[in-house]
DNA sequence: AAGCAGATCAACCGCTCCACC
DNA sequence: AGGTGGAGCGGTTGATCTGCT
């Protein structure tokens, strides 16, 4: 009984939801002045009532100053598919050979953008590898996606260069996107140009007052 | 202008892995 | 070798946004 009353006590004290632009501005200031460390300490250090796990979140998918906010283009687009081509649902490891990107932000690329287009595509032809062409990088408007029949025809599209990587992917070891069984099918799609995305703060009114405390 | 449906994304949850004791 | 705690990962949820009727 006792315990229990305990537990809810701590459970109150645990914040949830969307972090408020006070506590984002004190864990910049806490890991600005004392580094990144032990994120359960870190919390309870910094006078946060959140779990470590939620600061170590909300620090690498957003606070973080390297986080590249706003759209994904087309060349990261590429990028993005080419490895969950050769990884799967490997994030982590995808958002590695994409500075700026969390693994969070291309899983839910992925998720919402092009896993749906996918779905879509799979409900009208039939086909079983891809076949990526770019359509016109040059705007960002627009990417067409093409999957073929052969599996031995997988390949970039032989009308376009290779994607400029300017990312550390490996060429070298690049390997044309034979998808998986269960993203056969697509035969065609086209994605619009992706909105940019406000925040309720921007990151640049909280680094400015991080800037300004600083001082 | 209002209501609704679908899309998007920040954040949480549960699990696994790993280092340390 | 086994236990424990922290870190990291992938899946999921829910609030908010956007576009359509």
């Amino acid at each position: 009984m006792d315990r229990n009353m305990c537990n809810s006590q701590q459970e109150v004290d645990v914040r949830k939801g969307p972090w408020t632009m006070e506590e984002d501005l004190i864990l910049i200031n806490y890991i600005a002045n004392h580094g990144e460390g032990v994120w359960n300490s870190l919390a309870r250090s910094a006078g946060l009532k959140r779990t470590g796990k939620s600061c170590r979140l909300r620090w690498l998918n957003y606070l973080r100053p390297d986080v590249r906010r706003g759209n994904i283009t087309a060349e990261e687009q590429l990028i993005i598919m080419e490895l969950h081509a050769k990884w799967g649902n490997r994030w982590s490891k995808i958002a590695k050979h994409l500075p700026g990107r969390t693994d969070n932000e291309i899983k839910n690329y992925w998720r919402t953008r092009i896993q749906k287009h996918i779905k879509q595509a799979d409900q009208n032809g039939t086909s079983t590898t891809a076949q990526i062409c770019n359509s016109n990088i040059s705007d960002h408007n627009h990417m067409i996606i093409k999957y073929h029949d052969q599996a031995s025809t997988s390949h970039m599209c032989s009308s376009c260069p290779p994607p400029p990587h300017n990312q550390p992917f490996d060429q070298t070891t690049y390997s044309p996107p034979t998808y998986p069984g269960n993203l056969d099918n697509l035969q065609a799609i086209s994605f619009p140009a992706d909105q940019s995305n406000d925040n309720m703060w921007s990151m640049e009114d909280i680094w400015s007052v991080q800037m300004l405390n600083a001082e």
